[in-house]
DNA sequence: CAGTTTCGTAAGTCATATCTTACCGTAAGT
DNA sequence: ACTTACGGTAAGATATGACTTACGAAACTG
């Protein structure tokens, strides 16, 4: 039911690079921000959006917070693709068959 | 490399319900467009746009257009998103240790 | 306790994506 | 040949999303 804010969230550049960068383990925002072309605060936001699809869990430590990929989200993901995978394969391999059999009679 | 056009593609609901309508197997574009609270030429654009992702494949049939799931398209997401699925629980085990040796030394 | 870091939120601007109607070409039917 | 069905493209309106600056709230630091 959330894969769908999921998609949406991975669908911008920007947070593909975030992600990317918490590839390795989790880190604070300033670490995230830092480097890339925007500002802090719309790292802020993206981070939030990316919160609140799943794919994001957070740790609050002292005075920063501490970003770091949810497993259970990209797993659902996952899933979905999966399923959609299967389907279009079946439908493929039927539409082969189908053609193969409309060919040779 | 194409699988970012993917993602945004299946970013939008609409999309993705022309998508499940096409798991069944091919269909033209009236068929998918039936039913569906936008116009015919909006979801023109919407094939186009999978299309171009590499998701959709298109089979001139006579008078009208057969449009089915590329299985490769879905190959290539479900790639991305299992590379991003090791390193998350990669991360999330060794993030787990760490802290368990914190706690426990 | 005053100052600094760290980070989130608010308001406003601007670009992009999605939708509509109108139109055109091509294939099929009569 | 004329008409109808199918579907792609163009142009324009509108909504959505991403960015900026400004500000506020906690938590460390001296």
């Amino acid at each position: 039911m959330t894969y769908e804010t999921a998609i949406a969230a991975l669908a911008d550049p920007t947070r593909r690079t975030i992600i990317d960068r918490l590839r390795g383990g989790a880190l604070p925002v300033g670490a995230i921000a830092d480097g890339m072309p925007i500002s802090r605060p719309a790292v802020s936001q993206h981070l939030r959006v990316l919160s609140d699809a799943g794919l994001l869990s957070v740790t609050p430590s002292g005075n920063r917070r501490l970003y770091a990929i949810a497993p259970e989200g990209v797993d659902e993901l996952r899933s979905y693709l999966d399923t959609l995978w299967d389907d279009a394969l079946a439908a493929f391999k039927r539409a082969a068959e189908d053609q193969a059999k409309g060919t040779s009679e």
